[in-house]
DNA sequence: CGCTATATATCGGAAGCCGAGATATCATGG
DNA sequence: CCATGATATCTCGGCTTCCGATATATAGCG
């Protein structure tokens, strides 16, 4: 079953496929790259999120080349793939919001952070 | 070290907390609530994620109190939990945006996904 | 009295992450 | 000619994290 939560592993995988095919290699730059260094997958993680995502059928292996003497090996997005993607996508969206919300609520109204709990005076805190 | 990315379950327990504290089990409502169901946190998973997120600064026991005849222990952000979810909303807000604009791409100009590569006729295979 | 909801916490197996290393080609620099 | 680094694959083992199961306890419903 996919439709439980993936990885963020896993969902920069498929982010980095969903353009176009890719190799593994490839994928580890990509996704650095499209989070402006943000994510970095590591190689030991990444050909086990490969292996997890082509038995859940969101992958699949799409051909093999030769590039000046290496093997490249590309993989490509099935529809479910696609499909999980962007379930995936609206679920993160979705949290990063709430949490942008409740973040500036928090700035209006102190009393999540600072301290304890009833205390007047003082509203610094967040810098 | 808190700057690296955090776990799904972490970033879902800052922003149950983010509005105001929370005891654990009301943070396990909250973030089914305030993800419409999509996200589950477990129990087995909450009180490790809570004593990580302690361990590192990121929130703070608030209170206990006892609530017919049930204790209930709070939990509220620090500024540098506060500062964390942030950072992790804008990371994921960016990732979610990434993916739908791929996905989006994906759909005008097709390739990404469907058949191997260069081949007429023949569109099935992955039901 | 059993069931569900509320509320805490622990344990152990499973899943996932990732540093390190193995293997191989090609280009650059010394 | 060899070292180094980039490209490219993959495996292994340890550590972290997840989560189902279990334990304990109170209150309310049928």
């Amino acid at each position: 079953m996919a439709s439980r939560s993936m990885t963020q592993a896993a969902f920069f995988v498929l982010t980095a496929l969903a353009d176009q095919p890719r190799h593994g290699y490839g994928i580890l730059r990509e996704v650095e790259e499209l989070s402006d260094g943000a994510v970095q997958l590591r190689v030991g993680t990444l050909y086990g999120v490969l292996d997890r995502l082509t038995a859940d059928g969101l992958i699949v292996l799409d051909r093999e080349e030769v590039h000046e003497g290496r093997l490249r090996r590309y993989y490509r997005l099935t529809p479910e793939g696609m499909q999980a993607l962007g379930t995936e996508a609206e679920r993160m969206a979705a949290g990063a919001s709430a949490a942008k919300e409740r973040i500036a609520a928090g700035r209006r109204a102190p009393g999540a952070v600072a301290k304890p709990s009833a205390g007047p005076g003082f509203a610094g805190g967040v810098a």
